[in-house]
DNA sequence: TCAATTCGTCCAAGCTCTGGACTAATTAAA
DNA sequence: TTTAATTAGTCCAGAGCTTGGACGAATTGA
């Protein structure tokens, strides 16, 4: 599995320009060919002739000859163009399912929740609404004239990510289950193969485009749910680790005399920072088959618990918060990232949670590093998975934009 | 600090096929054009140029016809040249340096430790004592008619990678030196740059060579020597996190009302398992100045007390081998790795402590994954990192070959 | 001895980038 | 108003690298 170094050919060569030529109109569109060239080293000929492949492919526009004082010939500006292609993120999670296009200049064009309980359903049928969602969304983007160019599913599980299963899903009690055949079958073909990943790395990954920045390349997101999950970001890449179990921070065991958890370990985080455990702390009374979120949920009674200074809610999320102080403290002696980011349920207890985990966390990373990382909190909300899915197809175009060349 | 894609010219694309076929004949060894273009995809033609040029760079050899007694023209096999281009591996380390010269056919062509209090002597000092040592090694090399093509630098401690620099290297007591130029100042320029690198993370690369079998591309590789530091191989690719400081094992907290470390924390990892405090609750009088390895030094003494089944040497190291366990167990459910590997101290104190440490492991990765990792004990000596750092600079040239090529 | 087979080289052709020449469009100066 | 200077983008010949079919070389089996 040693890192593999793949013939170069003509066509190779060509492809990776593009994206080349297509991720330096992104990042300072409009610009014209001319400083195309200055920055990619590319001679005016190369530019030319790769611009206007990406013109041809839709995926670039020109805006027209812009007059800018200066003088000479004044140049024709280059864009991205947003108004043909996009990516479709879908997520399949404990109590919803979720939908959303996002268009080549990452506006979000379509954005669908819908409330579910996934627990006790069949696979089968799970992603049958999923399905529905999909063509929902696919519609949707036809109506705005956009293109579907792939599609990535956002599941909570371990995943057969090559064979396109998951093989199994606790929360959802989903055992090897061929997810991505059930729904491509339903599907329209798309242009790009279609993917799945862990609701954990893609949440963090939606983190990177619409969260806190462009600028933290290297991060940990923590998706506390029902689960306690981190999703690892190295240089705008997810790290999976030799098996895609990477980033396993509920099962980091904090008090090696703590409670029995399911995982057959004790005291792991989860069992005392993961959403039961803490409401269970709380004082709130046990709420399992019904939806967590939402206004009525138990999560929105603890708020309410600790905006009133409830002394026992108060002590359970500081309690968690250590913990996950702790934990996160192994993470960044491990991993050495720039930022830890917040999401999931410790993105609405942040208030009461986080000068805990600060604490923990300065008190777990020394000298080593001269300062412990950033610690910032999530400002996506519970579709962060789907945002996340729906810019990685964004991203695989813009990485391979020969991908989607007329004859390709 | 977003991943970078580079224009790709037709001298790119000859330098990556370059390596691609350098690769596969390495692999493959002795190999016939023919086979060549069938596992590459090549054309024959293509092939042959490619080859053509590696053997007038040096790094491949003709074999001469093979009469294999299948029918047909008898193939040349062809393989990689170990008798003209060779890597150099430094190493500074508290109590000793270590230069090793390694050919492309990953044969070890000279090895020497000297050892040397680097503690008390300044940075200059040692980095002359060090390019002496480099001297002589290369002087080896001449006289097997090996060219250096580079040099690796093994340092303990926080480096500037980019800039040649060594931030802090508190064992050795040193402050932002400038160890690259110093070093080479003083020698012959090479082929390619040199580059330094911290010693756990050669060491690591080092198993990745010279340990057990080439499989396994993933794993955490755990150096305890006074301190306690991990590295961290991801597909056969040094994982150094945001700032370099990744895998830094012996500050994970295992035990948060331990005792004070020099990091500010408590109960780090390096304060139980640690050799000095391993020694220290074994029983063993403090030496702190003289060279702790060597058949006279204290770890001598506590393997001869854990021989004699000495209660108080046995459990101190059970204990030692809990807390790594626990500490590796957080690395595992974070990064995943397909194996992990122990090195320094632990490889010697493995008999006693492994079972401890299994142990351990076992209990806090869970269900998540299948079995916990493989446990391994490195075979290598002390001057695994300088091999490290020799097999650096080979891989180096077999990544991109087109480095040593004549006109380049 | 001849046919079959495989290996490696040769040569023309195709794809892509390069680099200088050229046209186009604007501003500044005469 | 005319002219020179300047910058943008296109055109075209040329060079580098891979492709693919043809061909000679070297061996085995009939």
């Amino acid at each position: 599995m040693r890192n593999e170094i793949t013939p170069v050919r003509h066509g190779t060569m060509r492809a990776r320009n593009l994206a080349v030529v297509l991720g330096e109109i992104s990042r300072r569109q409009p610009v014209s060919r001319a400083r195309l060239a200055d920055v990619t080293g590319f001679t005016k000929t190369t530019v030319s002739s790769l611009v206007a492949a990406l013109k041809d492919a839709g995926l670039v526009r020109e805006d027209g000859p812009v007059r800018d004082g200066e003088r000479g010939r004044p140049a024709t500006a280059v864009s991205v163009n947003g108004d043909r292609v996009a990516g479709l993120g879908l997520e399949v999670n404990v109590d919803y399912l979720a939908a959303c296009v996002l268009d080549l200049g990452r506006r979000i064009r379509h954005r669908h929740i819908v409330a579910a309980d996934n627990r006790c359903r069949e696979p089968e049928r799970v992603i049958g609404a999923l399905t529905a969602l999909a063509e929902t969304a696919i519609a949707a983007a036809g109506e705005q004239d956009l293109t579907v160019a792939g599609a990535v599913v956002a599941l909570p599980g371990t995943l057969d990510r090559a064979g396109g299963r998951v093989r199994t899903a606790p929360n959802l009690g989903w055992r090897d289950v061929a997810a991505e055949e059930l729904l491509t079958a339903g599907l329209p073909p798309l242009a790009l193969p279609s993917d799945q990943d862990n609701e954990a790395n893609l949440a963090a990954l939606g983190e990177l485009w619409f969260g806190d920045g462009p600028d933290l390349g290297s991060y940990v997101h923590v998706s506390g749910e029902i689960g306690v999950g981190a999703g690892i970001v190295v240089d705008g890449r997810v790290f999976r680790g030799a098996h895609g179990f990477a980033g396993e921070l509920g099962h980091v065991v904090i008090d090696p005399d703590g409670p029995l958890c399911a995982c057959g370990g004790r005291g792991c985080l989860e069992q005392i920072a993961g959403q039961e455990a803490i409401l269970r702390a709380a004082g709130i009374p046990d709420v399992t088959a019904t939806s967590t979120a939402g206004p009525d949920g138990p999560l929105a009674a603890l708020v309410a618990l600790l905006r009133d200074g409830d002394e026992r809610a108060l002590s359970a999320v500081r309690r968690a918060g250590e913990a996950l102080g702790q934990a996160l403290a192994a993470a960044v002696n491990l991993l050495d990232p720039d930022t830890i980011v917040l999401g999931g349920i410790f993105s609405a207890l942040a208030p009461w949670a986080n000068p805990a985990v600060e604490a923990a966390l300065a008190r777990g990373t020394g000298i080593v590093r001269s300062a412990p990382p950033r610690l910032t909190v999530s400002r996506l909300g519970g579709d962060a998975a789907a945002l996340g899915a729906a810019a990685l197809v964004v991203e695989r175009v813009m990485t391979d934009p020969a991908l989607l060349l007329p004859t390709a």
